[in-house]
RNA sequence: GUGGGUGUAGCUCAGCUGGUUAGAGUACCAGGUUGUGGCCCUGGGGGUCAUCGGUUCGAAACCGAUCACCCACCCCA
């Protein structure tokens, strides 16, 4: 029988690689719990309409990205393309805006995109999602700025700096964009051909690309900030001040634009140097309109995404240190066919009393079972055979240093002893 | 969607300009005496050489198509 592969752009996580993944989530919701955020869950499939209005009927996302089906009862479901509408969705259905404010949640969940896979971008990936709804002041985008920033350094993740900008409200953007016009169609006959589409499509995206002639042109254009109202001016300026007092580091780059449709005011991403192409590894901003869009009351908000897979292979380039998984605290070996039950027995207590017990079940020699048990890390074994039973006493054996010491046969004692022979606390 | 690269054991890869039973390392299993791991030694299992078609006396090697994976563009996390 042929075999039936994984879907393309999917990724399997192995056994042995599990425990990092339980790493990096755990310093995410510590993070995230110290910041204040609580976990909000919610489902991997909503109404398409949801992503049509939320992210915006023109982006990339959703012209030609995201997993849309009839459901058998003639609805048009989509796969999450990405996680905040629907916690918006969810803080509107749910009423939540009507409870203590701020609203401060996170998700760590899957999202799905019909991509062209390549490094660092798959067609499900995990995001590290938080939204903070209910607050205007640019205090409180300092603060989900400062989350993110914590969160990569405990990761590990030094010398990552955010990028900041302001693309403004919907008043001042609509001058900027005439500006923009104006500038560019002076140019057009420069422009790459790519550009031309921009600039009836997303005339922001010019400013994005990396054709050098249109780099060149980029340089001189106008730039958002100075196209800012007072509220938008001010609210930069706020930001600035906060991100200074909390010691973030924190640059500005015009050029930043993101491609969801709902960003208001500050945008902000912050991008690796040692992933390859697809390198932005944490990006968000405020979307101060989008909770009356989705129907709900004027609610202003703002939150990030983080891809967990991006953020692994920073780890990795980096060499970032992860605690190993958990290794047997013991394995009990048996000699000869009579201890059979008992072993059974005896490692069913260990591990009902919180010790990692563990044992073979193959029928292997002694010999290969004290290779096993060296294969797995097992940190001591125990040898019981019919002289051990009649004795109701065994060696208990150090795998690191060699080191023996008599226990007798009983969950208790050999739990007991054990931190002695490993020469460590046990991990229970 | 566009472009480039790659496809040989579970994994990492050798296989020179086409030549007969396709290799190594690693991993796995078993032995190196009778109840003991790590090192070393020996042996063993495991491959439709991505798939299909073509060229040839002969193809894992050459040609074509298809598929898959990787990388880049686009866009995003």
């Amino acid at each position: 029988m042929a075999i039936i592969s994984i879907p393309k752009g999917t990724k399997d996580v192995l056994p042995s690689e599990s425990h990092v993944w339980q790493y990096l989530e755990n310093i995410l919701r510590k993070t995230a719990s110290d910041f204040g955020f609580s976990e909000i869950r919610f489902p991997s499939f909503e109404h398409t309409e949801l992503f049509l209005r939320g992210v915006g009927e023109t982006t990339d996302i959703v012209t030609k990205e995201m997993y849309t089906f009839e459901d058998r009862g003639g609805r048009s479901i989509t796969l999450r393309p990405e996680g905040t509408a629907s916690v918006v969705r969810s803080v509107v259905e749910n009423g939540l805006y009507a409870q203590t404010l701020p609203l401060k949640v996170y998700y760590i969940a899957p999202v799905f995109r019909y991509e062209k896979p390549q490094a660092g971008r798959l067609r499900e990936h995990h995001q590290f999602g938080v939204e903070y709804f209910g607050s205007k002041s640019p205090a409180a985008d300092a603060e989900v700025i400062g989350l993110a920033d914590t969160f990569l350094k405990r990761l590990g993740i030094k010398n990552i700096r955010v990028s900041i900008n302001s693309i403004g409200c919907p008043v001042c953007r609509k001058e900027y964009h005439a500006a923009l016009k104006a500038y560019y169609s002076g140019h057009m006959d420069e422009l790459c051909p790519t550009c031309h589409a921009r600039f009836e499509k997303n005339p922001l995206r010019l400013l994005d690309c990396k054709e050098e002639r249109c780099a060149g042109i980029a340089k001189n254009a106008p730039e958002t900030l100075d196209y800012l109202c007072p509220e938008c001016k001010a609210h930069f300026e706020g930001l600035k001040a906060e991100l200074t007092a909390l010691g973030v580091n924190y640059k500005i780059d015009t050029r930043i634009v993101r491609g969801l449709d709902y960003y208001t005011k500050t945008v902000f991403e912050f991008v690796a140097d040692n992933i390859g192409a697809q390198s932005t590894v944490c990006g968000g901003g405020r979307y101060d309109r989008l909770v009356s869009e989705l129907g709900g009351p004027e609610l202003p908000g703002l939150g990030f995404g983080s891809g967990l897979e991006r953020l692994l292979m920073v780890m990795d380039a980096l060499g970032v240190e992860i605690p190993g998984r958990r290794l047997p605290d013991v394995f009990l070996a048996m000699a000869g066919g009579e201890a059979e039950e008992y072993v059974s027995a005896l490692c069913f207590k260990l591990r009902a009393s919180g010790v990692y017990a563990e044992r073979d079940t193959t029928g292997r020699s002694l010999k290969a079972q004290m290779k096993y048990a060296d294969k797995l890390g097992a940190k001591a074994t125990l040898i019981i055979g019919a002289n051990e039973l009649a004795n109701n006493a065994a060696v208990l054996k150090s795998m690191r240093g060699g080191r023996e010491t008599l226990a007798e046969l009983s969950a208790e004692d050999i739990a007991a002893k054990l931190p002695g022979i490993n020469g460590e606390e046990m991990v229970l």
